[in-house]
DNA sequence: GGTTTGACCCTAA
DNA sequence: ATTAGGGCCAAAC
């Protein structure tokens, strides 16, 4: 297990206390694990992880609110598929996705 | 080993 | 307000 492992594992963590309803920037991951730098990687760690994780991944999202997964096998449609069945308004713009962040991000 | 690549974000213009 | 450029750091090449 590489150095990277460890950092990872606290994404995942941290993501998993993301509340239901609620959504997540990449960069407050980042943040609250420590690594205020490192929102690419929390991209990363979010891209790495199985189809069937327990992870609840759809709750990041970038700073502006907009939905940037960029993923052959997940399209965004899943992920404004799961936001929506857990109560998050999407909204479409142009053919992008987004939240509106003063009501839904989570403020821990 | 180095170089390039992102599910990002800040700053400056 | 909008955009270009650069920094970031682990993975992939």
């Amino acid at each position: 297990m590489g150095r990277g492992q460890n950092l990872y594992f606290r994404i995942y963590n941290m993501v998993r206390r993301v509340p239901r309803g609620r959504v997540a920037t990449y960069g407050q991951i980042a943040a609250l694990i420590g690594s205020p730098r490192s929102a690419r990687v929390v991209g990363w760690a979010l891209r790495a992880l199985e189809p069937d994780t327990k992870v609840p991944w759809q709750r990041v999202i970038n700073k502006d609110g907009m939905i940037s997964i960029e993923n052959m096998h997940t399209p965004k449609s899943v992920q404004v598929e799961l936001l929506r069945r857990e109560g998050v308004e999407v909204a479409e713009r142009q053919g992008n996705f987004w939240v509106e962040l003063n009501h839904y991000l989570w403020r821990p």
